[in-house]
DNA sequence: AGAATTTATGTAAGTGCTAACGTAAATCCT
DNA sequence: AGGATTTACGTTAGCACTTACATAAATTCT
């Protein structure tokens, strides 16, 4: 059970779960000891009705944080042991009241000494171990309120983003540049035939003519790529631009983008474009925020079929953006 | 939902559930949103073979505070997800180890970040709430481990000690006189004739002769009664002495004794005697604790068949207990 | 070494709860 | 007023877990 413990508030679950049970327990032995025919799970169902009086079911859920589902089960086996009777609500008759037998009431009247030893108790007990147990729920439970699990992803968003470095080429990570691209590729057109060339073969087709291959990694996953592919002197397409559908949002696209415009500064090429579809929207927003140009009239000689938009690049000034 | 806060630490149990299964809501949703292919509730299990290597399952279920069927079941659904495998331990042919699978520990690594990222805003918000649930819950788990049940239980019966009240005879309260002892008669013996006459009509049986008729109440309930029978001028019988059998244990029977022997000595009683069963052994032991003393031989002129006791007080000296 | 006990596990049945669906009654909307 | 929506509840199926029992292997005890 320790291990439990060491595992800290990632267990927690497990273990509130496992206290829950505990109480449960001790609850129903006490009862037991003092020959009280009640079940601690009764308890919250039970005490509302003593305490506020015949309830309508949905009502109770409410209250006692369940499902009406559970109320609605609950109730049935109480009405079969006679603890509580139905009566239907005469001013709508959708709802269902619950309100205790007297049988109940009078058994719930000797149960009351029970309810105050348990609690005077864990009161000392508590007050021994110097802990305010309920403040300390208390809080917590307002701090799950809000919207917990966004938050967490946008941290783990964060972290991930802080671990993403983007590298040059390297032959070992060949079969990711394919993969990513492919995937794409399959998904919004399909691969064309000089598609699968420089896919398969970057080095003779990209870098042997002065062009660049950079990948995203991700601790050791490779997630992102993008290319320089020199057209002419001092004349560099951007291309075979991918990022793994499930690492996106993390501005990795950006970030390849980045580093290859700074690629082609270090090179003094003139010229940077770049071919792209209409239908890649995100994509296009993006390379309009690094400076792209959209042209009037596409290229004249494009390799492509799917494309139909052609941008070219315009030093926007000053570094935009760090790596 | 205020309305289980209210119960404080009565309803306990229910809190904690409910924000158990918060935790759990939360943790599979944060898997939903990062696309991983993980519940919440497998966390313990795969964590620990994560950690510490393959397992047996009895061994998982002692480290995780489950049974160990809990494990087994939950091991056959994750070996059909191709999570776990399950190997004979060869040197013990009743094991069955569980181990990771290579895919499992691929998806493990990726979880971590956003383990680490659960963790990391749970704290934030712990320390922005100023609690410290873990040391908390942690010093409360402590708390249950000892034998709570028997401690509550033995706070009721103090409580009810301190409840208990010895009243003289009340009209109102005839029916009880006759059903306490009705229950134990029967119990042991039979009803002979002159009980029912005497339970019955306790006023010109008991009280017109000069004797006395005592109860026990709790709060407003009749626990226990016993009565003063005049035989002679100055000679006391205790008689028809009885404590309902769920109020036993709470000392009523030896204050009701002790009030006895006070109105006995009121009146300046010259002798106090009762007939008793060998058979009801405790009861023979409250006597002699109290000061009654064994007679050679029976009394001789018994009303009752099932007596084969007599007892004599002697004053013990100074009051032995107050009332 | 053989019998008795303990240990490790599987299986079946049951409990407490939820999610998802369905239905009747009430309410809202012109 | 009459149709659309909402509300209150029941029902069913399923999950996570437990208890109780069964069984085989290991261990202990003479």
């Amino acid at each position: 059970m320790s291990f439990l413990a060491d595992l800290g508030l990632l267990a927690l679950g497990s273990r509130l779960r496992a206290i829950s049970d505990q109480l449960y327990t001790l609850a129903d032995e006490v009862y037991r000891l003092r020959g009280l025919p009640l079940q601690g799970r009764w308890f919250p169902l039970l005490r509302l009705l003593q305490d506020q009086g015949p309830q309508a079911i949905g009502n109770i859920a409410a209250q006692i944080g369940q499902t009406h589902s559970a109320v609605s089960q609950l109730a049935d086996r109480l009405v079969e042991e006679g603890w509580v009777t139905i009566v239907d609500d005469p001013s709508d008759r959708r709802r269902r009241c619950l309100s205790l037998t007297a049988r109940a009431r009078a058994v719930l009247r000797e149960v009351r000494p029970a309810w105050k030893a348990i609690v005077q108790e864990l009161e000392q007990r508590c007050a021994a171990a110097d802990i305010d147990l309920l403040a300390t729920l208390a809080k917590f439970e307002t701090l799950l309120d809000s919207d917990l699990p966004a938050t967490v992803v946008a941290r783990c968003q964060a972290s991930e983003r802080s671990r993403v470095r983007i590298v040059g080429f390297d032959p070992a990570l060949r079969q990711h540049f394919y993969r990513l691209n492919a995937a794409w590729l399959r998904k919004y057109f399909y691969l064309e035939a000089i598609d699968h060339r420089v896919l398969s073969e970057p080095e003779s087709e990209l870098l042997a003519g002065g062009g660049e291959v950079l990948f995203a990694l991700l601790d050791d996953q490779v997630i992102g790529t993008c290319a320089l592919k020199v057209e002419s002197a001092g004349v560099y397409e951007l291309t075979k631009m991918a990022v793994d559908e499930s690492h996106q949002g993390l501005g990795v696209g950006r970030r390849l983008l980045a580093r290859a415009i700074e690629v082609f500064k270090e090179r003094d090429g003139t010229t940077l474009f770049l071919e792209s579809s209409s239908r890649l929207k995100p994509a296009l927003a993006l390379y309009e925020s690094m400076g792209f140009e959209h042209q009037a009239q596409p290229k004249s000689d494009s390799h492509y079929r799917r494309s139909d938009v052609y941008m070219i690049w315009k030093d926007p000034g000053g570094t935009t953006r760090g790596a």
